[in-house]
This record gives structure tokens, C-alpha cells and sequence, in this order.
RNA sequence: GGCGCCAUGGUCAAGCGGUUAAGACAUCACCCUUUCACGGUGGUAUCACGGGUUCGAUUCCCGUUGGCGUCACCA
């Protein structure tokens, strides 16, 4: 049998990682098989509705490059793709009225005061389990609400003894007590299926036999697979996966920060760095490898390998992982990432590409880069302490020494070519016995205002040429009297 | 609160009855060096606790504790 899963996202409006983290393991899982991966927009809650939701996610989809064989917007053969849709054509209220007819779902008529009642209230949180009070109603009673046009729902029929047992191909066999089974509403009042329904009627009309999701779905299997036996289809194979947390070991919301894909590429990380990253949360290789494109992922990916356990979003780590795929980028492409950001800071006519090559093995995300530039363009006011540097052994009185002799020196230079600059300046300091890095501190210091640059003296002073060159060490001297 | 799931360093994690308990991020030190970074070398740091089972438990079982999930006309 071919192996065929499905992302299923209801259009929130934005991606979050833990969502994305399912698809990219739903879509590895037929990768790996040669199978189908789907996509299914979950849009049964007509209250919830955002505009362009849908975008996002193709967007999404898009740049994490996980292509769907089947969905919405590229048909296939076992549409429509999306729930709302699917209602009109009554695919849900059918199925719901065979289960009446068998027995396993009844009508319910209950207010949402009665409802209310029901409820109880533990450690400030309410709930409440249904207790069957419509399953009672005689068959006169139903027809004639029904024909009162009395608002309804339609209910799951669930025993209220003995156990029921269900696998997941993670957690294993798990085994609750039926009286822990609400009768889930099937069928809302405003004839829409809820999730709980829509969600196994769709997956088995479109023949998905591999079902990744969350765990916090973990609790409500057991009520979808007596869904299925009543039916009598086949039960997929269940693959639940652990959840991802912030630091607190909390749920990833977007207070964090860093809940959604769209807000790390905001913060310059590289579409495929985020899916690298996240595969790894909650997953690990065969392999001792950690560095891997969707190629490779899609070779090694054995979802059996998936944790139990909550993963902690070390963003931290991203950002190294970020770095690593900065380093990796060919040149083309680094420049074509990185010169809207360089474009930032640099207004002055000056080798941008030469700026871009500094800084790609300095920054971990594109979002670094115009802090770590701006001094190219001008030189921020700095504190003067800066000529004192412990290492190289020098202070402030040396520095202006230095600085005053070395702008004779250049005054008399015309090639300001990095190769040029440095040869001029180490010879200047084997002749007059300093070390080169002793010699260089001060120029820096004068060039770019910062302790810390992407470059060294002589490749700061070929990037901004003579005049300027000359113009800031004249400034330092100032600073320095 | 009921039920369910989970538990290896600060974080991601390998391990699947006998190991000096991998590796990575972070951190620290040193080397390299025209500062920083990159790169290189090395260090610190982990099996939640208590009972079993066993010749032997990080590994298997039970309990405790802790964390998470779930208990909607949300998905």
C-alpha cells in the first residue's frame, strides 16, 4: 500500500514552528516511502476565520520546500481539499447520519445553559463531560424537534464500560478507561463537523495510512478510532509527536518571540536552517550528523527515531546552526541575502562586496550585519579608553605616536590595495621595533571607533580609501590631545 | 481533580543489561591571529528519587516526585 500523510492546518493567519515540524515530518515519512504527501486546510471553525490565511501557508510550504502532491491549490484526486468545501457537498452529515442509524452517534438538543450546568469548576479551570441526557429521548421526541427546526448537534455514542486499547507507532500501546470518553459533539449546531469528526471522516477518504500529529491529540485517538471500527475502515498508522517548548518548558507561543516561521526569517534565518533545525527537535539520525539539507533528511529520516519527550527551542543553537549555513552559502547567493542589509547601513559609495565578504564569517543571523558595519560609513562617537589595550601592551601617549608617525607614512602612499597597505605598515614596524599587532590596534581603533570590526586595520582603510583614512586618523590625534 | 504521556549535563541528544555514559549548542582555558570572528586543541557539567528483578542496572518492573497534555458547538 502506497504510503500516503497529510499536513492538516487550520488557517490561523501566521506558521507556527510546532506546526511546521509536523509537516516536515509527515512530508519525510512519504518521502522516504516514495508516497503522497497532502495537504488539507482544516477551516471548519467559521468564527476563526482570517483573510490570506491560506497564503501563509503555501508560502510557508513554499520556502521550507516541502512540496505537496495533492491540495487545494493543485488538486488531486481525492478532493476538495478543504473542509469547508467538503461541508457543502454534505460529506460530513452523511457519515454522521449513518452513525445515528447504527447507534453510534444520537442527536443532542441541549441549551447551552443545561451545558453550562454541567460543568465543574477544578483549580480555575472549567470542565465538563456530557451525560448522555439526549441519548434518552424517544424517537418522537427527536422527530418533532427536529421538525420545530429546534437547533441541534449530533453526538459520538460512546460505551461507558470496559477499556479501549490503541497503538501509536511512537508511544505504543495505550490503554484508557472507556468512562473517560466524552460523547464528542460530531456535528456543530450550524451543520459544520467539528475537527474531531472532519478530521477521521478526511483522512480515510483520502486514504492517509500514516497520521502524524501532536500528542495532545494522544487523549482523544482512542474516541477516533471507535470512529473508525464503527465504520469499519481501517485504522492508520498513528504517529504522534512530542511537543516543542520555550526555555520555561512552556508551550512556544508567540510572546516568545520565536513561535512562528515567519518571525525567525524576520530575524534573518535561512528557510532551510529552520527546517534543519526543527527536524532535529524531537528527532535524531542514524547517523552522528547534524547538518543536513531536505535531500538527505528525506534518505535518512526514520520516524521510528522520533522522542518521547519535549524538546526545549534553544535559539541559541539556531543561531549557530544559522551561522553555519551563512558560512556554507555560496557567494552568489550570501550577496543576494545579505546586500539589503548592508544596503542598510552603507550609503557612501564603497565596496559593498567587500564589506558582505567580511562580515560572512562573523555574523549568525543577516539581522547582525548593520551593527557590525556602520562604522564604515561614519565613525560614532567612541571612548577614548579604546587605545589602551592590555595584549598588545600599549596606552593612549604610544598610541598618538603611532597614529601621528603612521599618517606621515601614509600621506605617501598611493596604493591603498589591502596587500600594499599591510606590507608598508609591518615594514614600518620591523623597522622601528614594534609588533604588527601593537601597530595595528591604534589604526583600527582611529578607522572604526569599535574594539570589535569584521576587518583589520589595513583592510578597514582599503575599503574607505586615502582621504578618509587620513581624515580619521587625524581625527583620532585630535581626540587624543 | 480524573485520565493519559514523559523524565540522560543549562539546552538538543546517542544509548536500547556489562560503555572511561557518544556527539552538538552554550560555557571556560589555550593555540592561531592586524582586533573580533572563523578554525584548532583541551576542560567543567548529565542518568530525578526510592524500592525491586538480575551476578550486574542509565537501560526492565513498581512506587514517589516533578513536568506536560487532555477533560469546548477550538483545532
Amino acid at each position: 500500500m502506497k504510503v500516503r500523510t497529510r499536513f492538516a492546518p487550520s488557517p490561523t493567519g501566521y506558521m507556527h514552528i510546532g506546526n511546521l515540524r509536523t509537516a516536515l515530518y509527515a512530508y519525510l515519512i512519504a518521502k522516504h516511502n516514495n508516497g503522497d504527501f497532502l495537504l488539507r486546510i482544516e477551516d471548519t471553525d467559521k468564527n476563526r476565520e482570517v483573510v490570506g490565511a491560506t497564503d501563509v501557508i503555501y508560502k510557508t510550504l513554499k520556502l521550507a520546500n516541502l512540496k505537496h502532491d495533492e491540495g487545494p491549490d493543485i488538486g488531486g484526486n481525492y478532493g476538495p481539499y478543504i473542509q469547508s468545501e467538503r461541508v457543502k457537498n454534505n460529506i460530513y452529515m452523511e457519515f454522521a447520519k449513518k452513525l445515528v442509524d447504527m447507534g453510534k452517534a444520537y442527536y443532542c438538543f441541549c441549551s447551552e445553559e443545561r451545558l453550562n450546568s454541567l460543568k465543574k469548576e477544578i483549580n480555575g479551570e472549567f470542565i465538563s463531560m456530557y451525560d448522555k441526557h439526549c441519548l434518552n429521548l424517544s424517537k418522537e421526541e427527536i422527530e418533532k424537534n427536529l421538525k420545530e427546526g429546534k437547533p441541534f448537534v449530533i453526538r459520538q455514542n460512546n460505551p461507558t464500560d470496559g477499556k479501549t486499547i490503541f497503538h501509536d507507532d511512537i508511544y505504543g500501546d495505550i490503554e484508557v478507561n472507556n468512562n473517560e470518553l466524552d460523547d464528542m459533539i460530531l456535528i456543530k449546531s450550524d451543520g459544520y463537523p467539528t475537527y474531531n469528526f472532519a478530521n477521521v471522516i478526511d483522512d480515510h477518504l483520502m486514504k492517509i495510512t500514516h497520521i502524524v500529529r501532536g500528542n495532545e491529540y494522544l487523549s482523544s485517538t482512542p474516541k477516533y478510532n471507535r470512529l473508525y471500527e464503527a465504520f469499519g475502515w481501517d485504522i492508520p498508522v498513528y504517529i504522534h509527536c512530542p511537543p516543542i517548548t520555550d526555555e520555561n518548558h512552556k508551550k512556544l507561543s508567540k510572546r516568545t518571540g520565536s513561535a512562528s516561521f515567519e518571525d525567525l526569517l524576520s530575524f534573518g534565518i535561512l528557510p532551510e536552517c529552520i527546517v534543519n533545525f526543527i527536524a532535529l527537535l524531537g528527532w535524531s539520525p542514524n547517523e552522528n550528523i547534524e547538518i543536513f539539507d531536505l535531500k538527505k533528511m528525506v534518505e535518512i529520516f526514520d520516524y521510528k527515531r522520533i522522542s518521547k519527550s519535549p524538546a526545549v527551542f534553544d535559539m541559541n543553537k539556531l543561531k549557530w546552526l544559522n551561522s553555519e549555513y551563512i558560512k556554507n552559502l555560496s557567494d552568489d547567493i550570501y550577496l543576494k541575502y545579505a546586500m539589503p542589509f548592508i544596503d542598510k547601513a552603507i550609503n557612501k559609495n564603497l565596496d559593498k562586496k567587500k564589506i558582505a565578504s567580511f562580515v560572512k564569517t562573523r555574523i549568525e543571523t543577516f539581522n547582525d550585519i548593520p551593527e557590525k558595519i556602520k562604522f564604515f560609513e561614519f565613525v560614532s562617537p567612541y571612548d577614548i579608553n579604546l587605545y589602551e589595550n592590555k595584549k598588545n601592551k600599549i596606552d593612549k601617549i604610544e598610541s598618538k605616536n603611532i597614529l601621528e608617525k603612521i599618517l606621515e607614512v601614509l600621506k605617501n602612499v598611493d596604493d591603498f590595495s589591502n596587500e600594499n597597505l599591510f606590507n608598508v605598515l609591518s615594514n614600518f614596524a620591523k623597522e622601528n621595533d614594534i609588533k604588527v599587532g601593537k601597530l595595528m590596534w591604534p589604526i583600527r581603533i582611529a578607522l572604526s571607533g569599535c574594539e570589535n570590526t569584521p576587518a583589520g586595520a589595513t583592510e578597514i582603510a582599503n575599503v574607505i580609501g586615502k582621504d578618509e583614512t587620513i581624515n580619521r586618523i587625524k581625527n583620532a590625534i585630535n581626540i587624543l590631545n
